[in-house]
DNA sequence: CTCAAAAATTCCGAAAGTATTCT
DNA sequence: CAGAATACTTTCGGAATTTTTGA
């Protein structure tokens, strides 16, 4: 154990870019070798071992890819090489013939080293053929020799250890002491463990964090004040954040109403709680009146196979019937208006209403709908001209859809500009219809259900570069739904004339409803909100299972720094992967096929998505799921460095997959040896709960809650980076950032002018003091300071002008006469004035205070205030700007265990309010009443 | 204070993942 | 066992709603 202590795994992350990357290399793609057999397969790894790996560094084609550009790969980027370049380079070589298996390719060596007969007998696509081609870079490397094992050191790589961030190993090693010290003890209480049944509210421990219990602690005591801790809590204390476990229901109700309106200072009274719809109906939120509210977290623990005893619901709620359009709007044909069967103009609508976005101009989202389009116009009986007579339509090119965007545009305003109170009813009668489908009965306990409406058709709009996007979503019908739902309970009616699909009642499954999706053949699910109690269970099981994973993490981790060096390739590779995925919380990465967007994850990264830069660093520049770009360079421990560099070399080529002998199957079933249900995406969850506890452990229990706030963001937003969770820049940010900068400067010059009234009135403070009388380097700009007090003048000039323009229209209105033109040179006279007074300014450096009495002291008090300002400003501008392509929220809702939030808001004084949304709150409901301010991730 | 416009925040839809089970 | 099927979580962008701003 002590051994690892040095090679404690670490990785130095630098500079994400969002950048472009370079240009794609030349692919040139190569197959390994067929593996046969088991021995022959270890022999190989041996040989593999053994092949030359420093040669590599200089010589081996370290391009990427990824290519073309922005973090999104915009579909409308006509040159992007991505797919397009894998494709041909392994058609190059492939020689066979032509589109089939191709892509396969890539893949050979991974499918092929799992059996031998697999290998032999397979289909094309495995063929073994080896290919003896090799890069040219790479073909005269010279050749050094690793052999396995023992001499297997470090010592042989270039390293530079002691630039490898010293503060992270030594997180990294106390985490990895805590977590053999947890496995130890959790032994040892394996004991006493068992008599978890009882629910007993136990105070027990408070004192101490580290505690291994398992499951009986989600019930302990919330917030007991037994051990007096905290002080300044009891004051405020009729709103604790915990609820009374005995209380079943009372003390529920009021208080959030009550801590809002504390929060807001400012603002409250304002409308409160007033617009909580008042339409009498439940009311949502607010703990629904008088029911009592189940706490499955009081409950004794389930196994959890069994999701339900009994299940009612209404079923689900179906997309209006389409409505045809006015005769008047159509598509035009080379200019010729087009009558179109019904199910073609829907079509076509879909498309007309696109017509302004992104995808309209994405060529493959084009062409995907107009095949799609033709299609159905054919079965429909075609496209007819204004004579009756039919048209074939077969150039996208001369189909122009904009009557159809003009009619919705004009539907839209149309909808807008109804009233506020035509609106409400509108949405109230909404709301009606689909009353009965947003909550169903679940072992009687009333649930909301989450997405019961069933997907309306539309264009698929595939993410990043899906080769499926603009095809035609179909409408779903009955026939295809199948219902889930309680046995010996009536089944909702299908719409009139319509059967269900199928009734089944499986109380393995949460799902009320499923159908399968056209397009990708996905299925999906109609299932409980996410505030629901199955849901809520499985969230918090989920991060039991993530804590669990502290107690092994340390003993996995001494596993993988060890397996890095195995002789077996598979488990080297497995090993590797393993680091990548614990340390820079990389997906699993599943495999995809061809008919999807071509995104990786950690298994499935290939030969360009990585690239070496020695002595240790890597560089990853891949899209991830939801085609986000992952562009990082990452200092990596020299084993890592030494193995991706064993993982790329010759023959593999662009294309080809860096773990060639792994996938995500034989990996979690490695992981689930180590603790019961560990996956891959386990440590995606531990690493960021734990980054984010070790982040609000560095925050100072200090200053106002504002404050604090930040804080928290700050942290949030180190989970968010690990996880690399990611958005897109609004158009808006770069003018709103302008803007708030420019507001920036305009507070400095007022602050430079109440420096200048001090000197008015003490001329002598600039001798006694010239450090506070320096100039503000912020707008040390001459020219910039007369335009800004132009700018100012103008400002008022328009004030002026404004407010008199409107009170001659009152006057109008009124029937009373305007005032003359000449009132209003009066009142700019003012403006006259200021210019006089800035050129004043400018010339002595100086400035006349305005108002009798003021003094210097007055005015340096007003100068603090203004500094004050100005530190806020430029905070949050700071903020907006670190924050304007990181999404906090993913990581909120997925990754961080709320209860760390409750824990901060508790120990922090903090309302919850601040931290967590109402729909948060409510989904962690759980949460909010199991942890008090000493509790531990 | 009120109102509208703008900006920010929150919620929602559905796509895109992961992981396990079935065939 | 590979590949498909299944079930469930995670993820983003954009719509909807709320808050702020600026008269």
């Amino acid at each position: 154990m002590s051994s690892s202590d040095d090679d404690v795994p670490l990785a130095k992350r630098s500079s994400k870019t969002n950048g472009p990357s370079s240009p794609k290399a030349k692919a040139k793609s190569v197959v390994l070798p067929t593996r046969v057999s088991k021995a022959a397969n270890a022999k190989a790894d041996k040989e593999y071992d053994e092949m030359d790996v420093d040669g590599l560094g200089k010589n081996a084609p370290q391009s990427t890819s990824i290519s073309n550009g922005p973090v999104k790969e915009s579909s409308d980027d006509p040159g992007r090489p991505k797919r397009k370049g894998r494709k041909p380079a392994i058609k190059e070589e492939t020689d066979s013939d032509s589109d089939a298996p191709l892509t396969k390719r890539r893949r050979t060596t991974n499918g092929t080293s799992k059996s031998a007969s697999a290998a032999s007998s397979a289909s094309p696509k495995a063929s073994p053929k080896v290919s003896k081609s090799v890069s040219p870079s790479s073909a005269r490397m010279p050749s050094t020799i690793i052999t396995g094992g023992t001499d297997d050191s470090d010592s042989d790589v270039p390293i530079a250890a002691s630039k490898l961030s010293k503060e992270k190993a030594q997180i990294m090693k106390e985490e990895n002491q805590l977590s053999r010290k947890l496995e130890a003890e959790d032994k040892k209480a394996a004991a006493a463990k068992k008599r978890k049944a009882t629910v007993v509210k136990k105070v027990e421990d408070s004192e101490d964090s580290d505690v291994p219990l398992a499951k009986g602690k989600r019930r302990a005591a919330p917030a007991k004040k037994a051990n007096g801790v905290k002080k300044e809590e009891e004051s405020d204390d009729d709103t604790p954040l915990v609820k009374r476990p005995r209380a079943t229901k009372a003390a529920t109700v009021k208080k959030e109403p009550a801590v809002k309106k504390e929060t807001k200072g400012k603002g409250r009274a304002k409308k409160s709680e007033t617009p909580a719809t008042t339409n009498g109906e439940a009311d949502e939120g607010e703990e629904e009146e008088g029911e009592e509210e189940y706490k499955w977290w009081e409950q004794p623990e389930t196994d959890g196979t069994i999701k339900w005893t009994t299940l009612e619901h209404n079923g689900v709620l179906f997309p209006p019937p389409y409505e045809p359009l006015p005769s008047g709007v159509k598509m035009l044909y080379n200019r010729v208006p087009m009558t179109l069967p019904v199910e073609a103009e829907e079509i076509a609508g879909f498309f007309g209403a696109m017509l302004e976005t992104p995808h309209a101009k994405n060529p493959k989202f084009v062409e995907n709908f107009f095949k799609d389009f033709q299609e159905i116009l054919k079965e429909s009986g075609g496209a007819r001209n204004p004579e009756g007579k039919k048209v074939a339509i077969k150039e996208f090119s001369k189909c122009d859809f904009a009557p159809m965007f003009n009619y919705f545009e004009a539907k839209k305003l149309e909808k807008k500009a109804l009233s506020t109170a035509e609106k409400k009813a509108l949405k109230q009668e909404k709301e009606e219809a689909e009353k009965k489908y947003t909550y169903c009965l679940l072992d009687g306990r009333k649930e909301k259900v989450g997405n019961f409406r069933i997907e309306p058709p539309g264009l698929f709009r595939g993410r990043g570069d899906h080769p499926k996007t603009g095809k035609v979503k179909k409408r779903v019908l009955p026939e295809q739904v199948t219902l889930n739902i309680g046995e010996n309970t009536p089944v909702p009616p299908p719409p009139p004339g319509h059967q269900w699909g199928g009734i089944q009642h499986d109380d393995k499954v949460t799902w009320l409803a499923t159908w399968k999706e056209n397009i990708n053949g996905n299925i999906k699910y109609v299932m409980l909100a996410a505030n629901s109690s199955l849901k809520g269970m499985s969230d918090f099981k989920k991060f039991e299972k993530a804590r669990e994973l502290k107690k092994h993490i340390g003993r996995i981790r001494d596993d993988y720094t060890k397996e890095m060096r195995s002789i077996v390739m598979a488990d080297r590779q497995r090993a590797t992967a393993m680091y990548l995925i614990d340390v820079l919380a990389l997906r699993a990465g599943n495999e995809k096929g061809e008919d999807e967007a071509d995104t990786v994850g950690c298994c499935s990264l290939r030969f360009e998505h990585v690239t070496l830069e020695p002595p240790n660093k890597l560089v990853f520049d891949f899209l991830g799921k939801d085609s986000i770009r992952y562009h990082d360079t990452v200092e990596v421990t020299p084993q890592v460095f030494k193995n991706i560099k064993i993982f790329k070399k010759a023959p593999k080529g662009p294309g080809d997959m860096i773990f060639d002998r792994l996938n995500t199957t034989d990996l979690n079933e490695h992981l689930r040896s180590y603790m019961p249900g560990l996956s891959a995406k386990v440590f995606r969850t531990y690493n960021a709960s734990f980054t984010m506890q070790r982040e609000m452990k560095k925050i100072p229990n200090e200053g106002s809650v504002h404050d604090k706030y930040a804080a928290y963001n700050e942290a949030n937003r180190m989970v968010a980076i690990l996880c690399n969770h990611q958005r897109t820049v609004s158009t808006s940010h770069e003018a709103s950032l302008q803007k708030a900068t420019e507001k920036i400067k305009a507070l400095r010059y007022q602050k430079l002018r109440l420096k200048r009234q001090i000197l008015f009135l003490d001329p002598k403070r600039k001798k006694k003091d010239p450090d506070f009388f320096k100039p503000d380097p912020d707008i040390d700009d001459e020219d910039w300071v007369k335009e800004h007090q132009k700018a100012l003048i103008e400002q008022e000039r328009e004030k002026i002008t404004k407010k008199f323009e409107k009170e001659n229209e009152k006057l109008a209105a009124d029937g009373d006469k305007e005032q003359k033109a000449s009132v209003l040179e009066e009142r700019l006279e003012v403006l006259k004035e200021m210019e006089a007074d800035f050129k004043k300014e400018n010339k002595t450096g100086t400035v006349e205070p305005k108002g009798r009495a003021v003094t210097v002291e007055k005015i340096e008090a007003n100068l603090e205030k203004m500094e004050e300002r100005i530190r806020k400003q430029e905070i949050e501008v700071k903020v907006k700007d670190d924050n304007k392509t990181v999404a906090l929220g993913t990581s909120k809702i997925n990754y961080i265990d709320p209860r760390l939030t409750v824990m901060f808001c508790k120990k922090y004084n903090v309302p919850i309010e601040k931290l967590f949304t109402k729909t948060l709150r409510d989904k962690f409901k759980w949460a909010l009443e199991s942890a008090d301010e000493n509790w531990e991730f």
